[in-house]
DNA sequence: TACGGTCACACT
DNA sequence: TAGTGTGAC
């Protein structure tokens, strides 16, 4: 199964469903209309894709017409785009020219990966579109972050940051924090951390365990005994059919039968127990196996039964001095595939297109910000873990790769599953700015919805008005939660254990 | 019978 | 110290 954007899986059913009543509000808003073109749909994004069809339909009034006539890979059906034969396709539609045929890319994929793979098959004509607000989670190439004219001077665009603030009384305390917290993160160089964070791994290990299992949606669960166990985990091909292990709006979690009721094919592994309890050496093992690879890279340190933080500091000078990046040879073709937050990606196409270059050709420049060089060499060590990784355990995984734990932490599963995510120092503020204070560590549960309802803070952006006393003040000068928020993962979060 | 068990950490 | 609350997975 290819890979899907982190909420196009979850979003399947309901937004086939949602996605085929737009259609059918389209045919017949057109069907008085002569049909004159024909869409061949490629998402499981039906939501966003009926959005732009309606939106189209609006710009080119007249000349916007669906058609019935549709294939959709989605679901069990499901192909990569990269997969798809494309020519035999478009010949079942009747459509001889490649180049008359737009397609249209909202599916959280590297923009280049798809470029390539739109070329290859003939494509001409080629959007791609984002699921976020422009300047927080658009991703970029890679070749950006060799470009001098990509890199926005974090300290210098400082004042800029002042946008974001809403309470404006205390202006000069925000900025002052706002300028230790973004000097730290941005210039923190000694701890190059990465985080590694297995996707899924208990169903990943009983894929393992039992080949029956491989690429089947399969899913762990334990108290096999009431409606079908809980639900514990949720391989992603189970993930296609809807199944998860929250329900939302409903506090318990999905249990075997109602998974079996949403995927009837679905494959039901019951945990290991030992002593009437589920037993999860197993797993643990599994990440060990991860770990002693990723550890001849570097410092590791296990934070969960499925997450790792990797130091490359060390390992990305080293590259850096021996290979300088000037040239697109030496680039490690699973990093050019590598998710990097920062500009949006219709600026990427329209220079592609405008220069006509060889994509490889994009990936390097000579100039660059030596701190997003080592993120560069990161990436590129991590592109070859994750590699090696797969080969040598069978496990896919994902990774953010940042100055500190903390952004490595958060953007590691941005895009999954088996990606990576690179956080370059120029990006940072954006992101930080508009996260929802709820998505940071430690303000997940009741502190976080403490800040929202109390002090109307509703992003990071937010939350940097408020002076750490203002907040202890509020909160009590406790806690270990803020020492760990202003410190901790804003700054030096150097490793504080290794395995 | 009902169903998230478990671990880590900080505070009391 | 043991117990409790919180947060994450």
């Amino acid at each position: 199964m290819g890979g899907g954007g982190p909420h196009s899986v979850e979003l399947s059913a309901q937004s086939r469903r949602q996605g085929a009543s737009e259609v059918q509000s389209l045919e017949t808003h057109h069907g008085d209309r002569s049909v004159t073109h024909r869409f061949l749909l490629y998402s499981y994004h039906f939501l966003r894709l009926s959005d732009w069809i309606a939106t189209l339909g609006a710009i080119y009034e007249g000349t916007c017409i669906f058609d019935r006539n549709c294939t959709y890979l989605d679901g069990k059906d499901f192909v990569d785009f990269g997969s798809i034969d494309w020519g035999r396709l478009l010949r079942n539609h009747g459509i001889s020219d490649s180049e008359k045929v737009l397609i249209f890319f909202d599916d959280h994929q590297s923009e280049l990966k798809r470029l390539k793979q739109a070329l290859k098959a003939g494509f001409r004509h080629i959007i791609f579109e984002d699921n976020y607000d422009t300047g927080t989670c658009d991703h970029y190439f890679l070749r950006h972050i060799y470009d001098p004219s990509y890199i926005r001077g974090i300290y210098m665009d400082l004042p800029n940051t002042l946008d974001i603030c809403k309470q404006p009384k205390i202006l000069s305390e925000k900025k002052a924090k706002l300028s230790s917290i973004v000097q730290d993160t941005g210039t923190f160089a000694l701890a190059l951390s990465l985080l590694a964070s297995l996707i899924i791994c208990f169903t990943a290990v009983e894929q393992r365990r039992n080949s029956a299992l491989r690429g089947q949606p399969t899913v762990v669960v334990q108290y096999n005994g009431w409606k079908g166990g809980g639900l514990i985990a949720v391989s992603y091909e189970a993930r296609g059919f809807g199944v998860k292990r929250r329900v939302p709006f409903i506090s318990s979690s999905m249990r075997g039968d109602e998974a079996k009721r949403v995927c009837p094919g679905i494959n039901l592994v019951q945990v290991p127990v030992a002593r009437g309890k589920a037993n999860l050496n197993l797993y643990r093992s599994a990440g060990v196996e991860v770990v002693a690879i990723l550890a001849s890279k570097g410092k590791c340190e296990r934070a969960s039964i499925d997450e790792v933080y990797l130091d490359l500091t060390d390992a990305a000078k080293e590259m850096l001095l021996q290979a300088p990046l000037d040239s697109p040879e030496g680039i490690f073709m699973e990093a050019t595939k590598s998710n990097i937050l920062g500009l949006p990606a219709a600026m990427i196409y329209s220079e592609c297109q405008r220069e006509g270059k060889e994509c490889e050709g994009m990936l390097c420049q000579s100039e660059a910000d030596y701190q997003d060089k080592l993120l560069a060499c990161g990436a590129i060590i991590v592109a070859q873990l994750r590699v090696k990784v797969l080969e040598e355990t069978q496990f896919t995984c994902s990774a953010g790769i940042a100055h500190n734990k903390m952004l490595a932490k958060l953007v590691s599963g941005m895009y999954k599953p088996a990606q990576q995510t690179v956080v370059p120092s120029s990006s940072v503020q954006d992101l930080l700015a508009s996260l929802p204070v709820k998505k940071m560590k430690q303000l997940g549960g009741k502190l976080g919805s403490s800040l929202q309802d109390d002090l109307g803070v509703e992003t990071i952006g937010d939350l940097l008005s408020f002076t750490e006393e203002k907040l202890q003040e509020q909160y009590g000068v406790n806690t270990g939660v803020w020492k760990r928020f202003w410190t901790d993962t804003w700054s030096k979060s150097a490793m504080i254990s290794t395995v």
